[in-house]
DNA sequence: GCATTAACACGTA
DNA sequence: TACGTGTTAATGC
């Protein structure tokens, strides 16, 4: 995914938009760039624009008064995200933070707004998705709650390669050990030792700030 | 018992 | 140099 109009193309809604439409839409989006760390969204800001990875990785995050940290979700390349406070019309709830270099892509909200009020393959997009996300936080109760921590890193590893949210992630990313750990509730030298587990049962590879999947299925009903 | 934090040496970009 | 990794020791639930 290098540029915005191939993340268009792998978009099942602007797809299905008409000439027009999409001409439309197109002309209303802003790209930017954010190095590692930035912050692309801060909490309590306006939610003013539906936002796209075009490429990178960017996480909504997190921070305890204490200052402790937790990742809701990684969300890699080829994806939307943040529909859910400008349908609600309210304030960004959480933080968001580039992990690596991003290009990110901004819908105005009168842009998704008017989608909204015109295209059904707009709306039925975002149904496929919100209900996605649903699964998705309520699998994350289930394993934070059930799961033990080897299981917990491999089920945050799987969630990032979801094909119905994420359908162009290749089968490597570029993440740490330490946002890994935010991602699934464990530390970092915990999540050291379960991608040791994980490697060893052939489910993945780790590398230098890295992790490549080999077994995408094996890794969602690892338990251990 | 097991995970966490803290601390350290070492390797990599 | 700055950061990520692999490991160990002390601490806490």
């Amino acid at each position: 995914m290098r540029t915005l109009d191939a993340m268009l193309e792998t978009s099942p809604w602007f797809v299905a938009l008409g000439a027009p439409a999409r001409e439309r839409v197109r002309t209303s989006l802003v790209v930017r760039e954010y190095p590692t760390t930035a912050f692309v969204c801060r909490k309590g800001e306006p939610s003013d624009h539906w936002i796209g990875v075009i490429e990178g990785l960017v996480k909504l995050n997190a921070l305890s008064p204490s200052g402790k940290c937790v990742t809701f979700t990684g969300v890699p390349a080829g994806s939307w995200f943040g529909e859910g406070s400008v349908l609600k019309r309210e304030a960004r709830k959480y933080d968001v933070i580039a992990l690596r270099a991003s290009r990110v892509v901004l819908m105005p909200e009168a842009t998704f707004h008017w989608l909204l009020d015109t295209s059904f393959s707009f709306n039925r997009h975002l149904l496929m998705q919100l209900n996605e996300r649903v699964g998705q936080f309520i699998g994350m109760v289930e394993h934070e709650r059930l799961l033990e921590p080897d299981a917990k890193v491999a089920r945050a590893l799987a969630s990032l390669f979801n094909p119905q949210l994420y359908p162009a992630t290749g089968p490597q990313i570029q993440i740490s050990q330490e946002e890994l750990g935010y991602l699934a509730g464990v530390s970092r030298q915990r999540v050291n030792q379960a991608l040791q587990q994980l490697e060893k049962a052939g489910l993945v590879k780790a590398e230098y700030s890295a992790v490549t999947i080999l077994d995408l299925d094996g890794l969602r009903c690892f338990e251990g």
